[in-house]
RNA sequence: GCCGCGUUGGUCAAGGGGUUAAGACGCCUCCCUUUCACGGAGGAAUCACGGGUUCGAAUCCCGUACGUGGUACCA
């Protein structure tokens, strides 16, 4: 058996989102796992769509998720160029060579005579017809053209497409990695342009040719694409062979609370969905990616791939490498499954657990930084990290859950401590803060025993004084333990906080 | 309208003739914790509907309903 080629191809047309990512992350996964190439090629055969920048937001998102091929995708290797624009030369002989085989046929309809057909013969029943069997015969093509006016036609330079003529009530059936037997009637698929008036191929002339060209094994995409299936299976059959032909696989759809996630709604789920955050040119209009909100990409490409697929056990949570073991297309389901942003979160919080503490370091300390807040001891913030990463669902929690450690809070809660806070208190804690002045030993268990001793002493309930200890050094109501917070943040600042805090306390 | 694909709790799902129909997210209760989480123990909630086939159907077949995609010189 040869080598396992695999292909996906982004059309550069917005952003990279969720169904998007992973279409690609099944490819990849089943090249890798088949020590096999996985090729990524550009599906620009529309200039007039195609957007500035998006190319290589395209690859940026791949390298975000670690699926960027080995070698840079669009150079190099046999069988480029990777960009279809650049292949436009190639596509234009097999056209020809399909209507000199009778199976294509040279159309010259211009829009409006389009337009004006599907006026014709539009009915209830029939709401908007097709190019097709039906009517290809009352068209202006050269089925139905005299020889010598075709050529005329043709010489002249006339605006003509490449159909595909359809043939008759065949059925047309194959086997795809998913949903298994897969058949249409011919008749009822219409003559599809292969080749744009201006000499463009149109989508279904280019990915056989490109796979055929560059020797594709697999194929996997988008169920969106299964309609139009029998129309690449015919071309298939008719240039290159269908023993050629790669194995499809039909991915089931991602869908948002609506139905399809599409590209063009953006935000409006509450919800990133896009891999990266995405501009819109033409209304300048910004996406919040999940590597802005704050998503692993780890924990990203993981939700996405058991989002359809998963091993038959109860692991839920795959590092690449394990998806790359025992990902199989066969267990990809047919139905299409809502996204769930609960759970999403769910998995980044599981990520942010899991991760090597070095990796998530580097991050956090990133994070912090765009914050003012700067890091010099970085033992520190691995032993802050330890602390607080059971807290942190999303990156950016570790702002709230990590920056008191390494910076004085600004504002403090004080409305929860104002309604109780007396004398009595203020002598505690003043009492407090000189007893930790004179401990040479700076541990938790140590000031914890201070504290108890003391209130105990004053005869003032723990539970009274522990909520005001976590406001002064915190600024609220959420941290870890009050004191691994002090022994962390050191005796010095810890007593400096208190102090502090008590002037704002009155 | 026509064509394709699909349908197991609210969501993701295992199971593919005999199961008390797994598990996860979310929700609820309790425990732990003098904050909030994490963790632990429980709970509510499901085979779209109708016909077959069969001793027996969530599982096989046929309808229906619903959802979804396509129906472009978009991909």
């Amino acid at each position: 058996m040869s080598k396992v080629r695999v292909r996906f191809a982004p059309s550069p047309t917005g952003g990279l989102h969720l169904g998007g990512v992973r279409t690609v992350l099944y490819n990849y996964l089943f090249a890798k796992k088949h020590g096999g190439d996985f090729i990524v090629r550009i599906e620009d055969t529309d200039q007039t769509r195609f957007v500035t920048g998006a190319e290589d937001y395209i690859f940026d998102c791949l390298k975000w998720c670690g699926m960027i091929p080995d070698e840079s995708p669009l150079h190099g290797g046999s069988f480029g160029p990777y960009r279809q624009s650049e292949r436009k030369e190639s596509y234009r002989k097999y056209a020809e060579q399909l209507v000199a085989d009778g199976f294509a046929y040279y159309a010259f309809d211009t829009p409006e005579d389009l337009e004006k057909m599907r006026n014709v013969f539009k009915t209830t029943e029939n709401p908007s017809p097709q190019y097709d069997g039906k009517v290809r015969m009352q068209m202006k093509n050269s089925l139905t053209l005299p020889a010598d006016e075709i050529k005329k036609l043709l010489d002249e330079g006339a605006r003509h497409v490449v159909r595909i003529k359809m043939p008759v009530d065949e059925t047309i059936s194959f086997t795809d990695l998913i949903h298994h037997e897969v058949s249409f009637n011919s008749s009822l698929v219409d003559d599809k342009v292969l080749l744009k008036a201006d000499g463009m191929p149109t989508y279904h002339l280019a990915v056989v040719v490109d796979d055929y060209l560059m020797q594709i094994t697999h194929a996997f995409r988008g169920e969106e694409w299964l309609s139009s299936a029998p129309v690449h299976i015919l071309l298939w059959k008719y240039l290159f062979g269908l023993d050629k032909m790669p194995q499809w696989a039909h991915l089931p759809l991602i869908m948002g609370p609506g139905g399809k996630l599409s590209k063009r709604d953006g935000a409006k789920y509450g919800f990133p969905v896009f891999a990266m955050n995405w501009t819109n040119q033409k209304t300048s209009e910004l996406t919040e990616g999940f590597k802005e909100k704050g998503f692993l990409p780890e924990a990203f490409i993981n939700l996405l791939a058991v989002l359809g697929w998963n091993d038959g056990t109860e692991q839920e949570i795959f590092s690449m490498d394990e998806m790359i073991e025992i990902f199989s297309i066969e267990r990809v389901h047919k139905a299409g499954a809502k996204f769930d942003y609960e759970k999403a979160k769910w998995f980044n919080h599981e990520w942010i657990k899991k991760l090597n503490i070095e990796d998530l370091r580097l991050k956090v300390k990133e994070l912090l930084l765009a914050e003012g807040i700067i890091i010099d001891d970085d033992s520190l913030l691995i032993k802050v990290i330890e602390l607080v990463k059971d807290r942190c669902t999303l990156l950016p929690d570790f702002i709230q859950h990590a920056g008191f450690f390494f910076k004085t809070p600004e504002v403090l809660d004080a409305e929860a401590v104002k309604p109780k806070w007396n004398e009595e208190k203020v002598l505690f804690f003043n009492d407090f803060c000189n007893r930790m002045d004179g401990i040479s030993i700076w541990e938790f268990v140590e000031i914890e025993n201070i504290f108890k001793n003391l209130a105990t002493e004053k005869n003032i309930k723990p539970g009274e004084l522990l909520l005001p200890l976590r406001i002064m050094l915190v600024g609220g109501k959420f941290g870890p333990a009050v004191f691994q917070i002090a022994e962390l943040i050191g005796k010095e600042e810890t007593i400096k906080r208190i102090q502090n805090a008590m002037k704002v306390f009155g």
